[in-house]
DNA sequence: TATGAATGAGGATTCATTCAT
DNA sequence: AATGAATGAATCCTCATTCAT
């Protein structure tokens, strides 16, 4: 039978993926130490005891889930350097897609923010996120750089300039975390005006 | 004997004082949910039971020292509006003051940062810093308003510039409490170009 | 594979049933403020943190426990005024229960006893005793008031008689709760002869 | 200065007093354990730590609080036996004297009665409680049986009757502490007709 | 003598994790 | 694979007691 096993194998797949979406919500809005495994279980319709056998530890899961959420945004500005276009154009991109992912999926960013600023979070999710910002300042700066050569970026340190984008971006994930902010959504324009410079060839 | 009704008063002032400084630098680096009272007691050197001398719990201490940052920081945006000068004048002084107080205490922002991402936090601690951050919206959303009529401020809705001033602005202070970040602090002077032209009097 | 839902409703029936068993006595013995969870964990030789799967907190099972006592007591003196015979033989009946009830089980009239002369306990189990005082109020004046004017009890205000009987009971339980004095058990018919008539048709 | 010194020995003593009858009003209300000494330094007027210079400890202020109502009560007893009279006059007059003093000062009996019932109590306040009570049943029964014989007494056994007096008289206490109940507060007589039988020499 | 700040052991409660079924 | 009962370490908070003044 191995049709079966390869159903279980399925199974496990689907169970394991279900719970780690539903715990990037649960971990989003309550951070490492509010939340609990049973939250995450009833959330995910399934026991407590089941979580154990996805995922070693509470520690584990969330390790996971913030390695998977850095490694999506570390492609992301791997992606944006091979876009076609100029360099303003593919920073542009690059925006673009914090903005749509932050609006569909702020809690995604909620995990990141919460291995960076919370102690309590385990090392090894704070560390995948160092990295993924390391990811991040190289491939801002190289477009910002090119960009500014371009007379199409903002004058500025690129440096500095990279790291007022990413705070940016992070500072908007926790501001649209608060249900009280949620009216007035910063649009990918707003964030691109601050950045790139008016085009005047149009 | 007992000491003078002065003596203890200013025991009690000073005491609180200390420990309220000491919970922000703690509260800041773990959050609500990850500070334990005797992290608190240990770093101001007194016992776990003297903290509840000064404060009847866990929440009320944190909500205290939210409300106290959150007020100082309302605060901050009141005198900008009663700075000398041009709105784009008083808007650098005020981005200037936050980076500036950013840099020095960093904890401070972040206190304020996790009351609002964390649901285990207290409501009421939460409703401070929503309440703060109506005036900063008030405040900043005039000052751009102004600075644009008077074309020294970039272009733009500015509730939208003013949430992404305010996103900044707490994004930096959550990458300045990670460590492997500090190295590249953004100066006002970063922040200040991405919203206010260059001035063209010179 | 779990076990069925049988299975765990019945395990949570027999265990819900041993802790309240066992929290009597020890409520009964050591008061509310005096018993630790952990005393009744111990006594039902099972772990501090299970008394909490059953029950959400110390005040919630002292309660419970209360009501439960309040109102096996409370359905013996509607059962007292539904028995055959006269007023004074349903009175001799239902004092002969009480006291039958007392040398069983004593901790029962115990935990009422605390329920009533302790400020700490729990209001709502204060309440419930009360309730259960007022339906004996009721029968025990309404059994009095009839077997006055048959001949057969003592004169007096039969609302001061009703209090003295419940005291009187009360005031035994706390009694027999205190081994120095377990030798000399009062019997129905010491109790029965001071409110009750000898009877002079035989 | 012997003045000085008298006059401080009389402090001294008058303070012992006034600490001593605030704390049988409030471990009367709340009990040996849901009393604290915080509770009573209020309720005397005094800080904490005097508590301290007049009592080495909680423990001591309720046993020494515990032995002088108990000795208290154990002279009226005594004081009944040598009353002048028949039985059952001397046992109406202790009667008398017990619903005075409990209508007048209920917390008397509620302390006794709760170093009774509460294992949290120090032991040595049971013990003279228990001595106490072998006085009473000592004295009550040496009336009953006098009364018994005179023809006066309600027949019974002796000791019976009189643990039957003594329940009654510490579970009206305990019903005087509740307010629910204190409307109906049962007369002297109410009591002696369950005892003593009505006179026919008038 | 009198005060109240300070301590720390003790007890209620939570929750990650284990385990029998 | 799945369930939820069971455990116990960890944490908040209370309060008897000590002590400097």
């Amino acid at each position: 039978m191995p049709r079966t096993k390869e159903a279980y194998r399925q199974i496990r797949q689907d169970r394991s993926e279900k719970l780690l979406a539903v715990a990037v919500e649960v971990f989003g809005r309550n951070g490492y130490v509010g939340t609990k495994i049973d939250d995450i279980a009833a959330a995910a319709g399934v026991s407590k005891g089941l979580v154990y056998h996805y995922f070693p530890s509470k520690e584990a899961l969330f390790t996971t889930l913030v390695e998977e959420a850095a490694s999506g945004t570390a492609r992301l500005f791997q992606e944006a350097l091979e876009q076609p276009g100029s360099a303003a154009e593919r920073l542009r991109w690059l925006i673009a897609r914090e903005v749509c992912g932050m609006s569909g999926d702020p809690q995604r960013f909620l995990v990141i923010l919460q291995a960076l600023i919370s102690d309590a979070a385990p090392p090894q999710a704070r560390e995948a996120v160092l990295g993924m910002v390391a990811h991040e300042e190289a491939a801002v700066v190289a477009l910002i750089t090119q960009g500014q050569r371009d007379g199409q970026v903002v004058p500025g340190d690129p440096h500095q300039l990279s790291l007022l984008l990413g705070s940016m971006v992070q500072g908007m994930a926790a501001a649209m975390a608060t249900q009280a902010l949620r009216p007035t959504l910063p649009t990918t324009e707003s964030l691109v005006g601050l950045f790139i410079l008016p085009d005047r060839t149009g």
